[in-house]
RNA sequence: GGAAGGGUGGCUGAGUGGUCUAAAGUACCUGACUCGAAAUCAGGCGUGGGGGCAACCUCACCGAGGGUUCGAAUCCCUCCCCUUCCGCCA
């Protein structure tokens, strides 16, 4: 959520900013600022009525513990509440109005991101490693995991719908070394706290990170409980220092969490991908910080870092594009995608995406800290993912077969696995 | 699922219709005393909105939302959450 003071003071910066996603949110602009000017007329009105009223209460109280009669007083007492009522539901819908508006505006790209409108646009900004070669035609996962009964697409089709998977055996306990990997990488390495949240969530924990309002048709409801399947440990994990003030040396807060994630992919135009890249639930390790603002434009470097360090280990060649303001995900002010090859695809997967939110999810979620002044600001968020799972399990899948239809895994993986081996 | 008890400032906790401007304690900050510290004493110390160039003024907030009333932390209704016990269960 942007402040709305921001909107106020420099309103032809804020639009000449969101333009860059869309240029009709200028007009949004506008009408928030119209908003804003009826409702804060209507408050202060409000207020001195209020203000009247509490002066008038106290003396008919007098009043009467003197046996006066106030009956003609709290006559007119009673007409000013029902003014403060009138104006009153002004200044509600005028909130509530400007509220809905403000929720569903996206944050504003940070100066330092380039300008475009497609996602051709991006600009990559390295790469590691280099493309492999096969001395025979290589596979994709799907036909792989198919042949050495690792994955079965039509045992989750069968139990649940497409888009759903079942890992197998040798498949099944690779999934858990990748997750066990990354998560002693995240915290032995890089310092992250391990969190294993809850995967049901309530509403409030969704409009905090920004899934809600706007994007509800692509998150599972469970509608007996009024409680949605997490599409991304962002969520709860995010969300454990919502409505909170935390103690400057408290900061930074660093989270690792293991969890599966569940996508409606409502329209999605890419659900009909073969094999395991497009899911309506995979598993993800996710990295989530939670700083002071002047460190986390640093903080999202070091954080994407992190997550290229998975694929460095795992011998995975990758490129790292930034995201340019048409192709910004809704809530972030700067995006890093980390892309793995997958030989069988013979081409880039998308594997992490690392955001800093600025204090766009942090106003959401009421997230503050003391700054050393002793005064409450609020933080920056930042999440990446390090990594989804099913994408990289494609990825190294593909990367590490071998002539006679094998895997052979790497170094780092072989002690979480138990072997070096498949098939 | 059933029963009971709760939800008040960072924390403890008083307040059952009107000087509540939410007591008191504690923590924290500043000052005094002290060589210094402790103890003691004095003062300060919540969040958000609105107004003002500003010192400041003002409104709201006692789990959330409604209602009753001239007036609600207090009474009524609905909901949420927490604790304890019982039942069921991995």
């Amino acid at each position: 959520m942007l402040d709305i003071r921001l909107l106020r003071e420099t309103p032809d910066l804020v639009k000449q900013r969101l333009a860059g996603r869309d240029a009709g949110l200028m007009a949004v602009v506008d009408e928030i600022l119209r908003i804003d000017a009826a409702r804060r007329a209507a408050e202060t009105e409000r207020q001195a009525l209020q203000g009247d009223r509490n002066r008038n209460s106290k003396e008919i109280g007098f009043g009467r513990k003197n046996g006066e009669d106030t009956s003609a007083k709290e006559a007119e007492v009673k007409g000013i509440g029902q003014r403060i009522d009138q104006i009153g539901q002004e200044a509600d819908a005028a909130d509530q109005r400007q509220r809905e508006l403000l929720l569903g505006l996206p944050n504003l790209p940070h100066e330092g991101c380039p300008v475009g409108e497609t996602a051709e646009e991006n600009p990559e900004i390295r790469r590691w490693g280099e493309v492999p070669t096969f001395d025979f035609e290589p596979r994709d996962h799907v036909a792989l995991g198919q042949a050495l009964g690792m994955i079965d697409f039509e045992a989750g089709a069968k139990i649940t719908g497409s888009a759903f998977v079942v890992y197998r055996g040798d498949g099944a306990r690779l999934e858990r070394a990748l997750i066990s990997f990354l998560l002693d990488l995240h915290t032995r390495e890089h310092g992250y706290v391990e969190i294993s949240p809850p995967l049901l969530v309530r509403a409030e924990a969704l409009v905090g990170t920004g899934q809600l309002p706007k994007f509800g048709d692509q998150v599972y409801h469970c509608g007996e409980d009024d409680l949605y399947l997490i599409p991304t440990a962002e969520v709860p994990v995010t969300n454990l220092h919502r409505e909170e003030i935390v103690k400057p040396e408290q900061l930074p807060i660093q989270y690792a969490a293991y969890t599966p994630c569940f996508r409606r992919e409502a329209g999605s135009a890419g659900l009909g991908t073969r094999g395991l890249i497009r899911m309506h639930q995979f598993d993800k390790v996710e990295l989530v910080h939670i700083v002071k603002p002047e460190e986390s434009m640093a903080v999202l470097e070091a954080l994407t870092g992190h997550a290229e360090t998975v694929l460095q280990r795992l011998g995975l060649h990758y490129r790292v594009i930034e995201l340019c303001t048409g192709d910004l995900g809704f809530g972030s002010a700067r995006t890093y995608d980390i892309e793995v090859w997958a030989p069988g695809q013979g081409a880039y997967l998308e594997v992490s995406s690392c955001s800093n939110f600025g204090d766009y999810q942090a106003r959401r979620m009421n997230l503050r800290y003391k700054d050393e002044a002793g005064k409450n600001r609020f933080c920056h968020t930042l999440n990446g993912s390090g990594t989804a799972l099913a994408r990289l399990y494609v990825a190294l899948v593909e990367t590490y077969q071998q002539a006679d239809g094998s895997l052979l895994l790497p170094e780092v993986l072989r002690p979480y696995f138990g072997g070096e081996r498949i098939g």
